[in-house]
DNA sequence: GTCGTGCCTGTCCGTCCGGACAGGGTGTGC
DNA sequence: GCACACCCTGTCCGGACGGACAGGCACGAC
C-alpha cells in the first residue's frame, strides 16, 4: 500500500506531482476520490466543484493538469456535463479532461471526446484503473477504459434511430412535431408548408417505421428517443 | 480528524461497533465510501457487492447490521436495486437498510420505505451526514436527510398522473393500448369490448386529458410516464 | 445531360376518428 | 329506494387521416 500523502504537499513537491481537480455535484463521491487518490504520492487533489460555474471559476483559480469530470446527466439539464467540457477544453487547450461518470452510453462516450475529454472511465473501475488512467491523461496520452473504448467504437458505427430508418431531414422535423400529438395542418402550419406536404411527410414517415397509424408512430417515436 | 481503524477490528471490539456491507455496482464508488467510513472507529465495513445476487448470498454469509444500498436506476433493470431492498428486508428482518442513492425522486423515497429502507440519503451528502444517517438506522432510527424527508412528503401528497387527470381504471387499461398506438378497433378486440366502447372510452380519455387528437393522447402519457 | 434524391403540391377515395346524441347494465353508499 | 359512478353499446355526422394517383422544382453525382 502506498503511504498516506498528508493533505498539503510540501513546496518543492515532485514536478511530475499530477493536480486534480473534481467535478461532482455529489460531496461524498468527491470525498470518496479524494481519499483514494491522496494515497498516491504522485497525485494531488487540488480543488473541487460541484457545478458547471464553480468549475469554471475554480479552474481558472488553481490551475490543475487534470480535471475528473462527472458527466452525470439523468438529472435536470441534459447536457450540463458536456457543456461543462466543451468550455473547458476551449478556455485551456491543455487542460486534460477525464470523464468519470455512471453511465455508458455508446453515443454518450464520442460527444464527450468530441467536447475534448482526453479519457472517459466509468465509475466501475477499481483504483488502480483510475490511478492508471489520470497518470496516462496527465502524460498527455488518451485513457479509456476496455467498455468505453469498445462503446465509443460502436457509436461510431451504429446510425442514429432516424438514420436507421433513413428518414429524411424534413421527415425527422415532421415526425418531432406529429410526436407531439400535432395535426397535418398543424405540421404545414409551423413548417410553413400546405397541409398536402405535410401529409405527403407524415406518410413516407409511416412506411419507413413500418406502421399504419399516425398514434404508432408517436409511440414509436417516443421509444427511439425522437420526444 | 478520527484516528484510522486497522483492517480487521481486534477480536473483542467495542460491541457498538457497527458492522456494513456495501452495494453500489462501481467498485470506485464502494472504495472511496470505505475509504471514509473506516475513518470512523465505530463504522466497520465488512462486506461489498455489486449486484444483486451477490449481496444476498454475501449478507447472508457476514450478517452486517447495516447495508448501504445504492438504489442507481436508470440503468438496464428499473426495479434491481428496489426488488433487492425488499428481499433484504423480508429475509432479515433486523437488518438496516440505509439507501445511499444519485436520485431524488419524489415516488421512488415512498417505494423504497416500503420496500423496506430505513433510511434515505442521496449522495449529495457530505461526510458527517452519511455517518449520522448510519449511526442512526444502526440505532434502529430512520434516517432522511431533508431534501429525502420533504420528497417522501410530496411523494405522499402528489397523486399519480391517473389520479390526477381523474382517469377511471378501465380508463388507464384504454389509454396504456391507445398509447402503444392501437386504432379503436384494436382496443376493443383486446379489452374484448366492442369498437364503440373502446371509443367511448377514448372519448373521455381525451376530454380528461384536456387534447382533441388521440396522437396529442399519446404524447402525453408518454410524459405522463404511462408508456 | 441524365439520373437520383429530397422537397413541395395537388386530387380522389375509402377509412378512421372525434363529438354528440340516446340508451342499458352493475355495484356502492346514503 | 335513490343517487351516483363506472362500464357497456348503438347511431349519426363532419372532419381528419392514410393510401395511391400525378405532377413540379432544385441540387449534386455520374
Amino acid at each position: 500500500m502506498a503511504t498516506l500523502t498528508p493533505p498539503e504537499a510540501p513546496p518543492g513537491a515532485d514536478v511530475r506531482t499530477v493536480d486534480i481537480m473534481l467535478v461532482d455535484d455529489h460531496a461524498i463521491v468527491r470525498q470518496g476520490l479524494r481519499s483514494i487518490l491522496e494515497r498516491e504520492s504522485d497525485l494531488r487533489v487540488i480543488a473541487e466543484a460541484a457545478s458547471r460555474a464553480e468549475a469554471l471559476a475554480v479552474v481558472g483559480a488553481t490551475r490543475p493538469q487534470i480535471v475528473l469530470l462527472d458527466l452525470k446527466l439523468s438529472t435536470s439539464s441534459d447536457s450540463e456535463g458536456l457543456d461543462l467540457c466543451a468550455e473547458l477544453s476551449e478556455q485551456y487547450p491543455g487542460l486534460g479532461i477525464l470523464v468519470l461518470t455512471t453511465f455508458l452510453d455508446d453515443a454518450l462516450v464520442l460527444r464527450a471526446v468530441r467536447a475534448g475529454a482526453r479519457g472517459y472511465v466509468v465509475k466501475d473501475v477499481d483504483t488502480s484503473g483510475l490511478i492508471r488512467a489520470i497518470r496516462d491523461v496527465a502524460r498527455g496520452e488518451s485513457a479509456f477504459d476496455a467498455r468505453s473504448a469498445a462503446a465509443m467504437v460502436r457509436g461510431l458505427n451504429t446510425p442514429t434511430a432516424a438514420e436507421q430508418k433513413h428518414l429524411t431531414p424534413r421527415e425527422c422535423e415532421v415526425l418531432s412535431l406529429l410526436a407531439r400529438g400535432l395535426s397535418n395542418r398543424d405540421i404545414g402550419g409551423r413548417l410553413y408548408i400546405s397541409e398536402t406536404t405535410a401529409k405527403f411527410h407524415v406518410g413516407n414517415i409511416l412506411r419507413k417505421l413500418g406502421v399504419t397509424r399516425r398514434a404508432e408512430a408517436v409511440y414509436e417515436a417516443s421509444k427511439l428517443g425522437v420526444i
